[in-house]
DNA sequence: CGGTCACGC
DNA sequence: GCGTGACCG
């Protein structure tokens, strides 16, 4: 029970709670060690012989539905009929593709064909995907879903003529689709799920039929809807990002092979560090709260019972199995106060619900918010009362979130040269943004000095260099752009700091005239409030003013950006019309509720249709750029890009290369997308890691 | 498995 | 506004 790998954690529980009914009937027979052996020796011949048995069974069941309806065997194609299967291929119009780790189903002109990949399942001849290569070599062009799934899998077609994945995120604009679900939208054709399937038998347990009739019925699909999908994209006025879209598929695989390195002693060195401060703040959290929960004792404020009502309370959460809790319950009904303040205080700061108790309960704190121990309440409590202990748990909860998202996460995810793979979905985000995920690579801490230590662990092989090139405000040009607003234009001609230029708009402050660290920043907010489309609610919390402030300064931001407001009036009307809104290279997004009865709904919907067209425009322009990138980079040795986190571009170059590079791409990525109203700017930074290189 | 929190742009 | 992920109950 010791070695766990391997297993998933259902599986575990199982094993461990087989494990404890066993040794406790060997315990009522209280035998020795040589007598346990034994048994487990049995156990174990007992187990093995019993699962070769079953194995054996599912193998005769497979030979005799096989044999019995003499399943399309001309349609499974083995070893020696990967040549027919080609030539078939090579007259074939169009060529459909589905695949899982088990096989592949091909449907050509001719029909079905299958090609099991999974050696137990009965095929003569294990056929490797070395072996089908021939085929995807073929000018034939193939219809498949998820192109990049097929690349990381091995499988290369020369000729995609469509990736409904892409095709179908594009038209439909779902982020989380199933396939299952698109087949029935399309077709109304019920199919019988993955999910379902798994549930009669898991997926390495399906037959040789099951899984041909599982992987043809999604292939014939594919086969039938390539023409139709690519009709509607073109009709739509969907190609041309499409085809942006098509195009970054093999950079968006490079990226993740190349990965990036992480410095893995660097992540020990700073997991132990960032142990030894929790480890601090943890006792000074429960010093703080004895001290507080003796001043109440002493002010006549919390009675003993009080205290022995809290702690039970906690221990319901911390215990869950009933005997434990059992022995915690006599624990605290007959230890003393002394004991109880000293070894029974235990409770979890990171839990929400047992902090409420501790904080509310024990040492009384005033409620700000119920009972709620969220930042804001933490914040007040800290800033008005002067509470120390809010401090500190906030702290607390920094660090944790560090710990346990990236230090300790991150290190488990590495290949064998300490390299990260991050999967970039292309289909995840409503607007056309990538997301990043497994690690999420997009979300690395940059703002607090502890956050960018994590930055540092982030490295660039030995005569390498990372390079990391990012927009300078492109979602404000490209806001600047689609409202030409004159303010804004000009102020981009002359090369202005906006936020600047912003603090002096709402404080109607004059040319010669400093603007101070705290308006600049406010002026910031307000900016991104607008890009956001976030509400006056939503800055005056964020800004800790009053609403009425708040909307005086979105109100005055209108007035001094007149092609804004314009601007975000035309994309309402047009939303409100259409039920989706376009981005500049005409990428959708459909906007629902935007015609609700709610008022609220109407008003996220609006915030939405105005932040998608911005955030949209950027991610499109991202997109064009790293494809013109790779086509200039490709095959290089001496660079490779690793990862985009939006506006920003990161690349491992050799070292003597680097300033070239950094010149090269910084043209690249400023002229290949040409606004008519504004210039795109970015900046260079490069260094021995990510921190460095900003 | 949904809610809360925290990280990024 | 748009994401991913850890943790809790």
């Amino acid at each position: 029970m010791e070695t766990t790998e391997g297993l998933d954690s259902q599986r575990q529980a199982e094993l461990e709670s087989a494990l404890e009914k066993i040794l406790k009937v060997i315990d009522t027979v209280s035998i020795t060690t040589e007598e346990f052996k034994i048994i487990e020796k049995k156990i174990g011949e007992n187990f093995s012989e019993k699962k070769k048995k079953e194995e054996k069974k599912e193998e005769d069941k497979d030979t005799e539905i096989l044999e019995k309806k003499k399943l399309k065997r001309s349609n499974i194609v083995d070893l020696d009929g990967i040549k027919k299967l080609k030539s078939e291929i090579k007259k074939s119009a169009q060529v459909a593709l589905f695949a899982n780790e088990s096989g592949i189903v091909f449907i050509t002109d001719k029909g079905s064909r299958y090609v099991s990949l999974n050696p137990s399942a009965l095929i003569t001849t294990e056929i490797t995907l070395d072996a089908l290569k021939p085929l995807f070599q073929l000018d034939t062009p193939y219809v498949v879903y998820g192109y990049k799934k097929l690349l990381k899998s091995g499988i290369d077609p020369k000729n995609i003529k469509c990736d409904i994945f892409i095709g179908n995120y594009l038209l439909t604009n779902h982020t989380k689709e199933e396939f299952e679900d698109l087949v029935m939208d399309r077709d109304g054709e019920i199919l019988k799920t993955q999910s379902e399937i798994l549930k009669e038998r898991s997926i390495k347990k399906m037959n040789l039929e099951e899984m041909h009739e599982f992987l043809e019925a999604r292939a014939k699909f594919l086969y039938r809807s390539g023409d139709k999908f690519l009709e509607e994209l073109k009709a739509d006025k969907l190609k041309k990002i499409y085809n942006i879209e098509m195009d970054l598929v093999k950079v968006l695989y490079k990226m993740e092979e190349e990965g990036i390195l992480i410095d893995l002693d660097y992540f020990k060195e700073y997991q132990a560090e960032l142990a030894v401060k929790l480890d601090e703040i943890i006792p000074q959290i429960k010093a703080e709260v004895k001290k507080g929960v003796e001043h109440n004792l002493n002010m006549m404020e919390l009675t003993e019972g009080e205290i022995r009502e809290s702690l039970l309370q906690l221990g319901k959460l911390n215990y869950k199995k009933k005997s434990e809790y059992t022995v915690y319950e006599q624990k605290i009904e007959e230890a003393d106060l002394e004991e109880l303040l000293n070894n029974q205080l235990v409770f979890n700061i990171a839990s929400p619900k047992q902090l409420g108790i501790v904080l509310f309960q024990l040492m009384k704190l005033s409620k700000v918010k119920k009972e709620s121990v969220g930042v804001e309440v933490l914040e007040v409590l800290r800033d008005r009362d002067g509470e120390m202990i809010a401090e500190n748990i906030l702290e607390y909860r920094k660090l944790a979130k560090l710990q346990s998202t990236y230090v300790e996460a991150l290190p488990k995810l590495i290949d064998e040269n300490s390299r990260l793979h991050t999967t970039f979905n292309q289909t995840g985000t409503a607007t056309g943004r990538l997301s990043s995920s497994n690690p999420n690579l997009q979300n690395i801490p940059v703002k607090t000095p502890e956050g960018i230590k994590i930055r540092q662990g982030f490295v660039a092989k030995d005569g390498y260099k990372l390079l990391a090139i990012d927009y300078s405000q492109i979602e404000l040009r490209v806001l600047a752009e689609i409202s030409k607003d004159e303010t804004l234009i000009l102020a981009y001609e002359q090369d202005k700091d906006l936020h600047d230029l912003t603090a002096r708009k709402l404080f109607s402050l004059s040319e010669d005239e400093e603007v101070s660290r705290e308006k600049r920043s406010l002026a910031k907010i307000v900016n991104f409030s607008i890009i956001y489309g976030k509400t006056a609610f939503g800055l005056s919390s964020e800004l800790k003013i009053s609403l009425g402030e708040a909307k005086e300064y979105i109100s005055r931001y209108f007035s001094q950006y007149p092609g804004v407001k314009a601007l975000e009036t035309k994309i309402i009307e047009e939303a409100k019309h259409d039920g989706f809104v376009r981005t500049l290279y005409d990428r959708k997004r459909t906007i629902d509720g935007i015609n609700s009865s709610n008022k609220n709904i109407v008003k996220q919907a609006e915030r939405m249709a105005v932040n998608s067209v911005i955030q949209g425009t950027a991610a499109d322009i991202l997109k064009i750029v790293m494809v013109e990138l790779n086509k200039k980079l490709e095959g290089r040795e001496d660079i490779k890009m690793n990862l985009q986190v939006h506006d920003e571009l990161i690349f491992e170059v050799k070292e003597e290369k680097i300033k070239e590079y950094a010149k090269l791409i910084k043209n690249i990525m400023e002229t290949t997308v040409k606004l008519d109203h504004v210039k795109l700017k970015a900046n260079v930074a490069m260094g021995y890691n990510w921190s460095e290189a900003k």
